[in-house]
DNA sequence: CGACTTCCATAACGAGCGGTATATAATAGG
DNA sequence: CCTATTATATACCGCTCGTTATGGAAGTCG
C-alpha cells in the first residue's frame, strides 16, 4: 500500500492535503457542533475555499460524517481497547480514565463531539443524530456482551444485570463529557471516576 | 396580591395570555434547543405575531431566560424537594426517579432543556451557556452540603468524598437525560436507576 | 367626540447561511 | 502547441434568520 508519488490523474493537482483538511474540520465540528460550525468557519480553519471543499468532500453533511469517522477512529479507539481488559472492573476503569483523557485533553475541545451532535442539533440534522445514535448503540452492545462474558467468568456477581451496568457505565461517561464541556477541571473529573470505581461491584 | 380584573392601563389590551404564551415557548425551546427554535417556530406555537412577542418579552434571548426560569420552577422543582429526604440514599433515589419522570414524560420533550442548551449552542449563545452552568453550580453546591450533612448524621460512610458523590449522582442524572433524549425507553432508564441505587454506598 | 396610548398585522430590513456559476490557472496526453 | 481535465478564486444565488419600521385597530381618558 504505497502512496503514489506521481498522481497519475490528468488535471491540475490539488494544493492541499485532504486528510489534514479533514482533521481541521473535525476540530471545528468538535468545538462548535454541526449547526454551530459554519462553512466559513470550516473553510478558514481548513485553509481552502468553498468550491475546493465541495469538490473534495461533497457538502457539509458529508464532511461531518467523514469527520465523525475520523473522530471515532482516532479519539474513540479507547472504547474498543477497553473491551480487551481482563476484568469488568478494568474495562470500566479503562473506559472512564480514557474518557477523561480524551474529553478533557489539553489541545482538543472539551466534551464529546458525538454527544453534542446527538443533542440539540436542530433542523435538517436528523440524519446526524441518527448516525451518532446508531454508532453509540453498536458500542453499547459490545459492552453488554463484555459484561455477560465477565459474569460467566465470575468477575461480576451473577445477580448483576449486564444491560443495567452498561447503561450505568455509559451514563457516567456521558456525565464526564457533559461536565468536561461545562468546564470541569481534570481533578474534578478524576474524583468522579474514583468515586464511580469505588462503587463498582466486586465479584 | 389580587389579579386586577380591570386592566387600569390606557391603551389597547393585549389579546393573549403572557404566561400561557411563555409555556408554549418553553415547550419549543425544550424540544428544539435555543438555536434550533426559530422565531417563526416560537410565534406559531405561541399563537402571536413577532411584534407582540418582542413587545412582551424583549427578544429571543430574554424569552429563553424567562422560559428557563419557568422550566426550573416547574420541572426542576424536584432537585430542591430531593434535598428534604431523610437520608442521602433517599435523596439520590428521589433525584434519579424524579429525573426519569421529568425527562422521559409522556407529553413533554425527552431530555433536559438545560443540558441541551448548555451543549452545542453555538454562535452568540455563550450567555445562555453561562446562565445554565451557573444555575447548575448552585444546585450542585446544595447537593454537596446535603451529603456532608449526611456524613455528619452517619448515613454516609465517613470516607466518602461529598463532592465526588455529588459529581457521581449528577453524572448519572446527566446520563439519564442524554439517554432519554436519544430515545431510551422508560424501562431502560429505570433499570439504569435501579443499578445505580444498588451500587449506592451504605452506611 | 376627539386625543392619546397601546397592541396587532404586514412587510420589510440587513446579515449570515449552505451551496454554486463562472472564469482562470495548472497539469496531462496527443 | 493544443486540447482536455481538474483545481482554485471571486462573486453571487436563494433562503432563512432575528429584528424592526409602518399603518391601522382597539382600548382609556378628558
Amino acid at each position: 500500500m504505497e502512496v503514489e508519488t506521481v498522481p497519475a490523474v490528468k488535471g491540475r493537482p490539488r494544493e492541499f492535503c485532504v486528510d489534514q483538511a479533514l482533521a481541521q474540520a473535525l476540530h471545528v465540528f468538535w468545538a462548535k457542533g454541526y449547526d454551530g460550525a459554519s462553512m466559513t468557519d470550516l473553510t478558514e480553519a481548513m485553509g481552502i475555499t468553498k468550491p475546493s471543499l465541495y469538490a473534495a468532500f461533497g457538502n457539509k453533511e458529508a464532511l461531518f460524517h467523514k469527520a465523525l469517522d475520523l473522530y471515532e477512529a482516532e479519539k474513540l479507539e479507547y472504547t474498543r481497547a477497553a473491551l480487551q481488559q481482563p476484568t469488568a472492573r478494568k474495562v470500566a476503569e479503562y473506559y472512564l480514565r480514557s474518557g477523561v483523557d480524551v474529553h478533557a485533553a489539553e489541545g482538543d475541545p472539551h466534551g464529546c463531539m458525538g454527544l453534542m451532535s446527538s443533542l440539540a442539533c436542530s433542523p435538517e440534522a436528523e440524519s446526524i443524530k441518527a448516525d451518532v445514535i446508531r454508532r453509540r448503540a453498536s458500542s453499547q452492545r459490545a459492552l453488554v456482551e463484555r459484561f455477560e462474558q465477565a459474569k460467566r467468568e465470575g468477575d461480576l456477581p451473577a445477580h448483576i444485570d449486564a444491560e443495567g451496568l452498561m447503561s450505568f457505565l455509559y451514563a457516567i461517561l456521558q456525565g464526564i463529557t457533559v461536565q468536561a464541556g461545562a468546564g470541569a477541571t481534570r481533578a474534578e473529573l478524576e474524583k468522579l471516576v474514583d468515586t464511580s470505581l469505588a462503587l463498582w461491584p466486586s465479584a
